[in-house]
DNA sequence: GCGACAG
DNA sequence: ATCTTGTCGC
């Protein structure tokens, strides 16, 4: 099943060139998730911003995460919960940016690709840490980014989102190129490591989860 | 067998 | 991912 769905995400991340894709990104979202880790329960939030990074819309799921963390699995755990937020959103965004990788994966498809697949949407993956392949530290400078090689291809770029911080591990999810992927990250990026859809994301799952124990 | 390993 | 104290820096 994996092949199959690969394969039609390489067909379409063709079809999209940056000035086309430039022009049709308005309303962006980002998407990440927190678990209790006693209890098990799952808040996804998902996060609608315009190009000036204006919050348009907000959207939350709660849910029961039942499958455990497996390294390369991450979409059977997450995918869920963040489809059944996804379909509660008034308006559908042009991008998306993911927590996790896209074809920086051992099967060349992770959570982003798969997300974008199932939602017919272009995707980035935007990872805190490496799942696979090799890099050589980017410079120490915003925008400075390097290739990450996996099996001898470049499947993504280790940027360089803030001086003196760690990268982050960008990757083409769906409908999207490496190239395009890096300078879309780099335009919502504010003055954190982390682009703005999926840090204000991250920042309301978290609340989601705090109030729900309290 | 050993190490590596998105979230 | 989550837990968790102090600490460094804008």
């Amino acid at each position: 099943m994996y092949e199959d769905l690969r394969k039609i995400q390489n067909d379409l991340s063709k079809k999209v060139s940056l000035s086309e894709l430039k022009s049709e990104v308005n309303i962006v979202a980002g998407i990440d998730i927190s678990v209790d880790r006693y209890t098990s329960i799952g808040y996804c939030a998902i996060i609608l911003i315009d190009r000036d990074l204006k919050t348009l819309e907000e959207a939350s799921f709660v849910d029961e995460i039942k499958i455990p963390y497996v390294p390369g699995f991450l979409s059977f755990r997450e995918l869920p919960i963040i489809e059944k937020c996804f379909t509660t959103l008034k308006s559908k965004p042009d991008l998306v940016f993911i927590d996790g990788q896209g074809i920086a994966h051992p099967r060349g498809f992770g959570i982003a690709s798969h997300f974008g697949i199932t939602f017919n949407i272009p995707t980035i993956g935007c990872a805190k840490s490496l799942l696979v392949g090799n890099y050589k530290e980017p410079e120490n400078l915003k925008g400075s980014f390097s290739p990450i090689i996996y099996q001898s291809k470049i499947v993504g770029a280790a940027l360089r989102t803030k001086s003196d911080t760690k990268p982050i591990f960008v990757s083409p999810g769906h409908m999207i190129t490496i190239d395009q992927s890096i300078k879309l990250t780099l335009s919502f990026i504010d003055k954190y490591r982390i682009p703005e859809p999926t840090r204000r994301a991250d920042i309301l799952s978290k609340k989601l989860r705090r109030f729900h124990q309290a």
